[in-house]
DNA sequence: AGGAGCTTGTGCATTCGATCACGAAGTCGG
DNA sequence: CCGACTTCGTGATCGAATGCACAAGCTCCT
């Protein structure tokens, strides 16, 4: 869902998309039972953790190969990087924030995604009053040096935080720097060439999704 | 994904999960044309503009009972009207949202809720530097009054954008308000009782997958 | 050494969702 | 009124994902 142009050609075993949804869960997990000192786990333990199935968790980790002991579980530290060297989180990631408001300015005061691997390495925005400023210990550049600065910086993963209006241009510009992957806060249906990942994250639509629930709940059988 | 306790019970017809999940981006593109004054959309003109297949859009629309026209397509003003009352557009949702940080204040002071229905009615914070304070319009309530205060104000949705320890407590207190439809920002698990809705945004956990599958794109195939 | 007790890895059935393909039903021009 | 054309509604098919159930394999105790 959301998720298009995965890896085409099967780099080596084909991880299916759910699969992949569920690896971060289960790192984060993970890191939490590692910081215990605990050394194994098992998938049922696993399980309750990530909050889902125990044979899911099996399933999902024999797709990276098989790195458990029958009897005893998973090697915690074993695991993690194996992970870890799976979501690519042994890399430096570069992003690029386009669109410095409200949400712009949250995401890059955040202080959660460096410890992944993630380092803000560039900030965008179009309006004169915020190009030049400080956020989160980075320089506001111009929307309009994307191209340049976004490619020069090696930025790899770019997240849109515009107005939707603007939102294509500002993923064509990203792509044109090079950015291959692209995480889209605004709620505008964006096309990018091949070879690019989207996901998208609209908050007024998970807002509709428990609205609907919630009112089939409210009123459970009208005219029953 | 990530949701659970649907309608148990068949309310009239039972509308798939994944349906209801497009339902609110049919309606974004449908308030969309219907400002450039068009009366009508084939299901095609719609898929297009909803970035889905055709045949999915007419199965979708189908489920909320048959409002197109062969030949001609769908009354635009009509079928905003229908999915709206599906998604319960039409109610006035109270929400109340849980942590003023940066996320927090991010969604307070988003102008783009309201036009759906939804209308930021509470703000709770346990910092005493942040309670009395105005964000967005709104009063900062202490976290300690969420079950008096929320169940006083008759809020629907909460939104949970505290850290993530204190985020199990957080929701544990809505729930008690009667909040019965959740949103979860802390990246933690949560438990809820049946019968309540919980959703969940994990923007490292997007960012994850994009790392994922860039990391595939750039090492197609080590040793090859 | 041998067996009891766990826990993994996976074949299989089932459920869910996506897509195709086509009959049904409407419009419109003559 | 009729036939050509358009578009909907949906049965059928296909593929992905889930969860069960159990054989295989490891550890540890006796
Ligand atoms: N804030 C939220 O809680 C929230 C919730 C849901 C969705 N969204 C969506 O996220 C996006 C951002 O929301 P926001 O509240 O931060 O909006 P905002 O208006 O506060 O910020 C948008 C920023 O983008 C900048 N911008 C405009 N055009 C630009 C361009 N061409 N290039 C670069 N920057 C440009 C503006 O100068 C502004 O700083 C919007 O699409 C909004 O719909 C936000
Ligand atoms: N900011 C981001 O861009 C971002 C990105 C991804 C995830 N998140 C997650 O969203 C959540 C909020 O992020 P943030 O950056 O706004 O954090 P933050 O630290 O800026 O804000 C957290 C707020 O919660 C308040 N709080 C603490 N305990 C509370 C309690 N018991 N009851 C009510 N309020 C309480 C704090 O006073 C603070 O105001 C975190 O779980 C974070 O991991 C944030």
């Amino acid at each position: 869902m959301g998720h298009d142009s995965a890896g085409t050609d099967g780099a080596s075993r084909r991880i299916p998309e759910a699969t992949v949804a569920r690896l971060p869960i289960y790192y984060r997990a993970l890191v939490d039972v590692a910081d215990r000192d605990v050394t194994t786990v098992s998938s049922d333990r696993l399980a309750e953790l990530a909050g889902v199935n125990a044979a899911k968790v099996r399933k999902d980790l024999s797709y990276l190969g098989t790195y458990g002991t029958r009897g005893v579980g998973y090697d915690v530290k074993q695991l993690l990087a194996e992970i870890s060297r799976d979501l690519g989180l042994t890399h430096d990631w570069a992003v690029a924030i386009v669109g410095l408001g409200h949400l712009g300015q949250a995401l890059a005061d955040y202080r959660g995604f460096g410890a992944r691997g993630f380092r803000v390495a560039a900030l965008f925005d179009a309006d004169p009053a915020k190009i030049g400023r400080q956020v989160g210990g980075l320089e506001v550049s111009p929307a309009a040096s994307i191209r340049a600065v976004a490619s020069e910086r090696g930025v790899r993963i770019g997240i849109i935080a515009t107005p939707p209006h603007v939102a294509q241009a500002v993923a064509d510009d990203l792509v044109a720097a090079g950015v291959s992957s692209i995480l889209n806060f605004a709620p505008a249906l964006l096309s990018v060439p091949g070879g690019v990942s989207l996901r998208k994250v609209d908050l007024a639509v998970e807002l509709q999704i428990l609205a609907f629930y919630q009112s089939r709940r409210s009123v459970p059988a009208a005219g029953g």
